[in-house]
DNA sequence: AGCACTTGCATAGCAAGCTATACAACAATA
DNA sequence: TATTGTTGTATAGCTTGCTATGCAAGTGCT
């Protein structure tokens, strides 16, 4: 069998990420955001103040990119980070008003731009694609879910 | 309804292409590539000789970003560049040996990620996801697949 | 021929992902 | 209580993606 791109999934699966990844960069650059600050934002408005390891395990991305993520989150105002007062090494992260004020007309845009990247497909299908991704995801992670801590 | 980054599509693709992603960078280590120079080998591996704005077409990559991989390509010595005759403006891009020599394995080594990740669901389901994802592409991609020329 | 327009590629600069490594704060133990 | 190990973050340096911009080579029109 011929190995060709557009019956890769590992190279479908890029392309399908770069366009949602293209709509939405440009659906929440009018809010001064950016595609990878979105995960970490989803969590916060959830909970505020979790430390920097929660927020790598809860969204499988390492330490490192965490890291530098928040530090530009941090330079634009979408949040501070303290020192925990009990262990001095852990930093938690807490959203700014900006940040908190954000939360509704960012997910709106997300919103907008699943259903514009997926009109082409069925409801039903739009269900499958998403139930396969989250099937490959949970079999793939690196980490759990929700770690011990 | 709530917005989770669970059900968002957009979330859930790149999370499955980081996956994809990590897993291929793996596996190719070995054989001193990296995944960005795949989609443009898998082109070349083809048609050898392409020029640079026919591969933006076929891979619905920015211009900027195929130069910049095709310039990390000739710096690693898989591809050379160079002048078409009759249009002082194309470069028309030619494959090494070395790179020539690394389709079977290279190849292979994407197949086996692809099992990998996958492995996870049925075959139906393997070809639902791939059926899905084209029809996304096919949607949304910002360039035709064969352009006029 | 000379001018403006178009086209193909390169460069600058940033975001977002990764690995590898460093380091300070805590924990455990001899 | 030192030493040794572990753990949470940070930093360095790379790839891969993007937008914006510059520029040289071709095209067309007068």
């Amino acid at each position: 069998m011929e190995f060709t791109k557009d019956q890769s999934q590992g190279y479908l699966a890029n392309h399908v990420a770069r366009i949602f990844a293209r709509g939405l960069t440009a659906r929440i650059r009018p809010l001064g955001l950016t595609t990878g600050t979105f995960p970490a934002l989803l969590e916060l408005w959830e909970t505020d103040g979790m430390t920097q390891k929660q927020l790598v395990a809860k969204l499988d991305i390492e330490q490192a990119t965490m890291a530098n993520t928040l530090a530009r989150m941090e330079r634009d105002g979408l949040i501070i980070r303290k020192k925990d007062a009990s262990d001095g090494r852990v930093q938690r992260v807490w959203l700014t008003d900006r940040a908190r004020a954000l939360r509704g007309p960012a997910t709106a845009a997300a919103m907008d731009e699943n259903a514009a990247s997926l009109a082409c497909l069925t409801e039903d299908e739009q269900q499958q694609f998403t139930t396969l991704m989250q099937k490959i995801i949970a079999a793939n992670r690196y980490r759990a879910d929700s770690p011990s801590e």
